[in-house]
RNA sequence: GCCGAGGUAGCCAAGCCCGGUAUGGCGGCGGUCUCGAAAACCGCUGGUCCCUGACCUCGGGAGUUCGAAUCUCUCCCUCGGCGCCA
């Protein structure tokens, strides 16, 4: 959410970003129209209140009798223009509330303008590409002939978009979340475990409610959600909060199952890169509005380390105008190579998000003693998603005769074992 | 799910029955004093705005009233007891 004094004091300003960001400019002008009149409105109850205050106090002191009643009266106006004014205020609020929760955030001026994902710019690339003496096969092909991922089995439980890990394949996934996870810690990070099921509030808070509603699994009964990625139950943990100068930065580190109904997209139904139900690894910070532009390379760097250690090459996306999420003010993206489908996956999002969500979720630090206090800033980065890893994994370590190297820093999870081989 | 007790400022409480300016303590910050500190004393310590001032804020929302922390309804959350249960 913007700082609605922003949006007021500079409408030609939000209206470009608007453009640039390839939505329309109908939400400013409801905005800028719903708000001048709520304005007024709260102005004029603002007075009205203040003689109501002023009388009432005066009736408290009156005697019994006529004036008393006439006093009364009086009031009685005053109170019902006051509700008739609320009343108005309601729609207006609704209408202003609704906007403002649906005007993105504004890019950083580093952030390239452009349409769509075409014109995001390759920062660069890291890792050689393998050269193959034989074919590469895709991932879910390499998969079935381990024995290592169950489609059809999972489809009877959950239905299409569901997958089931199994035996080393199983085995692969849980050390790779440790994997991250250890690697998090000596980043500094704080590991925690938050709820996998939020509710609209939290959403709403890191941007995801109301415009992304529709991808996300609803417990109509609760009115819950199945979390759409950590950073939700993450950042959240300290809505409402004034967190003490001195604990900034907070960096936080999740492991969490993220739900996405993914409904009008068809592209790769086959295999793991696009399902609706992944693990993930993501990492937050919570920091001073000051440093949260270093604190985005940090970031950055962090997921990227992973990658390395695990040797998959990979490159680095700045995101355009038109094609970065919502709520972030700018956004990297780090895409591994699958040699198997000859295509780059977005495994890692690392997004600054400057006060946008701060400002929704209400999270604030105080400058100074006594200082008014002020919105931080939130970050966070997938550091990794679990099945685009595993598919990156599969295709460039896959070996001519079907079995897979593992990668050496995941060895030590899985009791030194060096390969997944085909079970006889 | 049922019954009971609660939710008041950063924290802890009072006020609620019986409607009339949000009361005290702790912690924190500043000042006086001191070589310095402690103690003592004084002041400040929720939010918004068109900021010498006004309005809002007692878990959220609605209602009654000239006026609601206080009365009524409703929802949420915490704690305790009972029931059910992996």
């Amino acid at each position: 959410m913007l700082d609605v004094n922003v949006i007021r004091a500079d409408p030609e300003k939000i209206r470009t970003m608007l453009i640039n960001r390839n939505k329309s400019t109908d939400i400013l002008d409801r905005f800028l129209a719903a708000d001048s009149e709520w304005r007024a409105l709260t102005d004029r109850n603002n007075s009205l209140r203040k003689i109501r205050n002023e009388e009432s106090l005066k009736i408290s002191k009156l005697p019994k009798g006529e004036e008393k009643d006439a006093a009364i009266k009086k009031m009685r106006d005053v109170g019902d223009e006051i509700k008739a004014n609320d009343k108005k205020m309601e729609d207006l609020e609704l209408v202003r509330t609704d906007c403002v929760l649906n005007i993105p955030n504004i890019p950083h001026e580093s952030v390239p303008i452009g349409k769509d994902s075409d014109d995001n710019v390759v920062v660069y690339e890291w890792g050689e590409h393998r050269k193959f003496d034989f074919t590469p096969k895709q991932h879910y092909e390499i998969a079935e002939d381990l024995d290592i991922i169950d489609f059809d089995r999972a489809v009877k439980v959950a239905g299409s978009g569901f997958y089931c890990l199994k035996g080393d394949g199983a085995r692969l996934e849980r050390a790779l979340v440790s994997y991250f996870l250890d690697m998090h810690h000596e980043q500094g990070y704080t590991e925690v475990f938050p709820p996998v099921v939020v509710n609209k509030e939290a959403l709403i808070g890191t941007g995801q409610y109301p415009n992304l509603k529709d991808d996300m699994y609803h417990i109509e009964k609760d009115d819950m959600f199945l979390n759409p990625t950590a950073e939700v139950p993450v950042t959240n943990l300290f809505q409402d909060e004034i967190l003490a100068k001195e604990d900034l930065p907070i960096k936080y580190t999740a492991y969490l199952p993220s739900f996405r109904r993914e409904v009008g997209k068809h592209a790769d139904t086959k295999g793991i890169v696009r399902v609706h139900e992944f693990n993930k690894v993501e990492m937050v910070r919570f920091v001073l509005p000051e440093t949260s532009w270093p604190a985005l390379e940090e970031l950055r760097n962090d997921a990227e380390d992973l990658i390395k250690g695990l040797n998959l090459p990979y490159r680095v996306l700045l995101l355009c105008t038109g094609d970065m999420s919502f709520s972030c003010a700018k956004c990297f993206d780090l895409e591994l190579y699958a040699p198997g489908k000859d295509a780059w996956l977005e495994a890692s999002s690392c997004s600054n998000f400057t006060d946008f969500q701060a400002r929704r979720a209400r999270i604030k630090y105080r400058p100074e003693p006594h200082m008014k206090s002020e919105f931080i800033h939130t970050l966070n980065g997938s550091g990794l998603a679990l099945p685009r890893t595993m598919v990156a994994i599969l295709e460039n370590y896959q070996n001519k005769d079907g079995s897979v190297t593992i990668p050496e820093v995941l060895r030590p999870y899985m009791k030194g074992q060096e390969t997944i081989c085909k079970k006889k």
